[in-house]
DNA sequence: CCTCACACGTGATGC
DNA sequence: TGCATCACGTGTGAG
């Protein structure tokens, strides 16, 4: 070994702070004067304080890494790297969570709006002038799908349905909404012998039996 | 002041290491011996490693500090403190989010697997026997609302309206679905000319029409 | 042998 | 004045 003076010095102190260690003097001797009375060693006055510093730093620095999951190595700087590594992917998950869900939000909240604009728009039909609608298409050989809305009034349907009966269809698979302004329907059309149908030709006889009534 | 030899020692080796400092003596002089030449001084082998890794240390807490929103000290327990609390915190919110959105996601999806069953009870219900059910409940001085489900046989529901026409009845703000395998006709019952109306009498009146078909 | 990371004790400093 | 925190240089052990 080459080392110095210096060398036995430092090795000195180490070997104080062992002895302070396991020796465990802490016994407080007359604070003013820091020396160990046997061996006349010098005795810092905050060496217990830093040790306790450095013992909660340590373990707040455990605490710390018992909370980040990857772990890429032991050294303190890897610990603090991952948990600000850590940090971030967490506040970018959060970030796209309450994204996504704020979202979710608005859709149903956009889906529940529009709900409660067809209820208004329905308890308020009886003040609108409906837009009579009539749609007719073929879906089949002789079967016709057909969509009509007109406004509802006392026994129209009544007399809608005996006027299509006259002629001799039937509606099958049907959908009805009957309300104090408007009516709609929406079914399949069948001859009731298995006649064929004309679009044109039966369009045209459900807006006259619509303009009859 | 009461030190001893020992802070001397301690102060020597704080003014070499202040000149070291400043000085910048970095020159590799042998590294056998780890004297500077001129004066005499030691020299640690991993100063400047040991340096460096401080530097390093402390510019990843500076990191970690910086993503730390609430800042209670400036000290370097507290920022890992503050970094582990905070950690812990957006944990918490992953959670919270995460859980609700699962939860959202669970309502939707228990929506959707609803209208699936429905859809598919629909087109399966020609293999199914429908239950018949006949509800009438009175709402009003001369009004009733009235729920019907029954098979759909081809012209049953012409009938139905024939015979509550009969016995001078009408619907209003009906629904009405009709498939192959089902009837289903829920609305409000009113009749024609304002005479009272009573829940059981009707309802034996329309299981009379019912059966008749 | 070397490199790296760590704990140690100490002086300095702000409150 | 104390008290708490920090940076520093160094010894040491593991790889």
């Amino acid at each position: 070994m080459e080392y110095g003076i210096e060398d036995l010095i430092c090795g000195d102190l180490k070997e104080f702070s062992l002895a302070t260690e396991n020796g465990s003097r802490k016994g407080k001797m007359g604070r003013k004067r820091n020396y160990d009375d046997d061996t006349r060693e010098y005795k810092s006055k905050n060496l217990e304080t830093e040790r306790r510093r450095r013992e909660k730093l340590s373990t707040r620095l455990l605490m710390l890494r018992s909370l980040v999951p990857i772990i890429t190595n032991m050294n303190k700087a890897t610990i603090i790297d991952d948990a600000t590594t850590y940090i971030k992917e967490l506040k970018g998950e959060v970030q796209s969570l309450s994204q996504e869900l704020h979202q979710m939000e608005a859709t149903i909240d956009e889906t529940t709006v529009t709900k409660i604009d067809e209820v208004e728009v329905a308890e308020d039909m009886n003040k609108w002038v409906v837009q009579t609608e009539l749609r007719v298409a073929l879906i089949g050989a002789n079967k016709l799908w057909v969509k009509i809305i007109i406004e509802n009034k006392r026994g129209r349907f009544k007399k809608l349905m005996e006027g299509m009966n006259l002629f001799g269809f039937e509606l099958t698979d049907t959908n009805l909404i009957a309300t104090k302004g408007a009516l709609l329907i929406e079914g399949c059309m069948q001859g009731m012998d298995g006649e064929r149908l004309e679009v044109h030709q039966i369009k045209k006889l459900l807006q006259d039996i619509i303009s009859d009534i």
